[in-house]
DNA sequence: CTTCTTAAAACAACCGTTTGCCATGCGGTA
DNA sequence: TACCGCATGGCAAACGGTTGTTTTAAGAAG
């Protein structure tokens, strides 16, 4: 009985493995691996067995080894979150959504790993190496992976945001939050009606175009009502507003980031907010419920996105991807919050 | 010559593996590795063939199995981004840190993990199962990390926090800025100064006491100062503010957080800023300057951090862990950046 | 006293790479 | 001609688990 396996890293105990465990109590390998993975009622071994091993390796400090799990069994227990633009600059809603999406599966055993799409093809190798056994995106699936779907065979959600080729995806009801704000304004008595977004200078993103109609639409429902849409930054909206000879009495935002640039132009405009002027915007995130006046808003249900993507990519890494049976697109509501940025239109 | 290996996953093709590459250039197993994992000039195979073998990887789309290669050579290729409060709480400080360590690591081929301290345990069978080769931490290292750092074998870096039990910390000089700040606003003429800062009814972190005390030192060190320090909300600030009798001129913020907050107190009270009242604060996020009035900060260098700490574990990466000689404590200095929320005091 | 059944555990192949060491063969030198 | 060295590449043992297929032995049934 020599005591093999000593050292191989560069300092420290060389780690507890199975074939410790398996020589310490006098079983084999495979035994050790069943009593350890499953419960005691799925277990070929006797109880007693089953709780010996457990207390031994529980005694011996052993982990299981994933790189060596992952191998043999197929399935690494990570899951990729993909992202295309620098993590900063995703908004504070971005980070409930991943929090909510990433504590779900982390209640099955699986973790996040980041994954940014570089130039150098790295990405490529950790989804297609079997480095995840899923991925998520957020907003809009990369071209990128559209176009590696076929070669990945794993699925992936993406999360508020709408796409034909992602196995499954969570997106919201942006038209109707639109066509919600807007006639919130409209019941408070507003007939001249302006909605900033700034697409910067990009390509829109669905929500974009969705709101903005939204926007429009209610507007025109509402017939006797005048509605102005403004695709720029602070800047753009600055000079909009000190060319209005009748200046529009509510703004709608299409994020608080153009919410903040507005109060910012308002305030420098000495218009008072809701005095003069009410605002709402989308987005509940801070600092829209700090500022002076806090706004009324949108809210979009980041948590339940979170959640519900990550149970659609758990059901699909249960069941398999079926290419007939796919989850397929949930559209989630938003909700109204008024606070104190909108009020009756004055006289 | 039989066709082996046929279908192991769901649905779709084997993927490619080194043995089937070996098959198809008439090499050993071994031989392949060697062509596609070294350089041309340290790869001991002819030039001829290392090509060849890597145009046909190439071709067959090959992709190395991440699980294989960090089970055979030991290492994950991974860095475990330890935290312990919930993702969404984090400040934008810590996304911009986090994305340029990240990225840093990206260009040596690491991957970021998402490890949460979870209740469950789970944390420990990623840090202590192999997953990961080295980890990070934000702010503070939380104290089951601290308590596991002997059984964990691997570098632990800080960022933005000074620990004893880490590897290597990256550090800020909170008291030079907070002394930096203060005498900002004393050369303008300000001599009632007010400090806010929301420990949350935590234990405060490092940072707090730094900055209390560099503020408290610069005012004392001016003789004709008076210094008032608050450790609380909005809303204790706000009584604060209307128990004065003689109120103020500057207010300094321990982060964007308390300044967003201040603010709103401010404007609610039709006090002037900077016309009224200086405010300068920490953190050069958003919206820090995006209100009106942008406001004056104390940057911290977040994308500094980040670089710094993932230089730092990369050296102990490649030179091992060797507890005679670790890189300590680096602290960098924050710098100020004036915009619109403080001027003279007024007469 | 066989034989059949079955619970309990052993066996061994495999997952896909890495890597130390050995085999081969060719060219050059003494 | 005999020998040495080197450039190439093959071989096979890890790495640490998982899992389908035996084996073993004990108890029940005939």
């Amino acid at each position: 009985m020599s005591t093999l396996s000593q050292s191989h890293s560069a300092g420290g105990q060389p780690a507890v493995t199975l074939a410790d465990i398996a020589r310490h109590c006098g079983l084999s390998k495979g035994s050790v691996s069943r009593a350890l993975s499953m419960t005691v009622e799925e277990c070929p071994l006797s109880e007693a067995t089953w709780k010996r091993v457990r207390e031994v390796a529980a005694e011996m400090g052993y982990r299981v080894n994933a790189q060596a799990r992952a191998l043999a069994s197929g399935r690494s227990m990570a899951i990729g979150l993909i992202y295309n633009d620098t993590l900063p600059q995703l908004d504070s809603v971005y980070y409930q959504m991943i929090e909510v999406f990433s504590a779900t599966l982390r209640e099955r055993g699986y973790q996040l790993a980041l994954v940014a799409i570089d130039e150098q093809g790295q990405w490529e190798d950790v989804l297609l190496g079997g480095r995840v056994d899923g991925c998520v995106c957020l907003h809009r699936l990369p071209p990128r992976i559209e176009a590696a779907m076929p070669r990945l065979q794993r699925p992936v959600v993406l999360l508020n945001g709408i796409s034909e080729s992602a196995s499954g995806a969570i997106s919201i009801d942006d038209h109707g939050g639109a066509v919600q704000a807007t006639e919130h304004l409209l019941a408070l008595g507003h007939r001249r009606i302006l909605m900033l977004a700034d697409a910067n200078g990009k390509t829109p993103h669905a929500s974009f175009n969705l709101r903005k109609e939204g926007f429009l639409k209610a507007v025109q429902d509402a017939g006797d009502a005048e509605g102005l849409f403004i695709d720029g930054d602070t800047d753009a909206f600055s000079k909009a507003w000190d060319a209005f000879d009748q200046a529009p009495t509510a703004v709608v935002c299409y994020s608080h980031l153009e919410a903040v640039g507005a109060l910012r132009v308002l305030r420098r405009a000495a218009v008072d907010v809701p005095g003069d002027v009410s605002v709402v915007t989308f987005n509940d995130v801070f600092p829209v419920a700090q500022l002076a006046p806090a706004l009324t808003c949108m809210a979009v249900p980041s948590a339940e996105i979170g959640r519900r993507g990550a149970e659609m990519l758990l059901e699909m890494l249960d069941q398999g991807v079926d290419p007939e049976r796919l989850p397929g697109q949930v559209e989630l509501p938003l909700s109204l919050i008024t606070r104190e940025s909108t009020g009756p239109v004055a006289r």
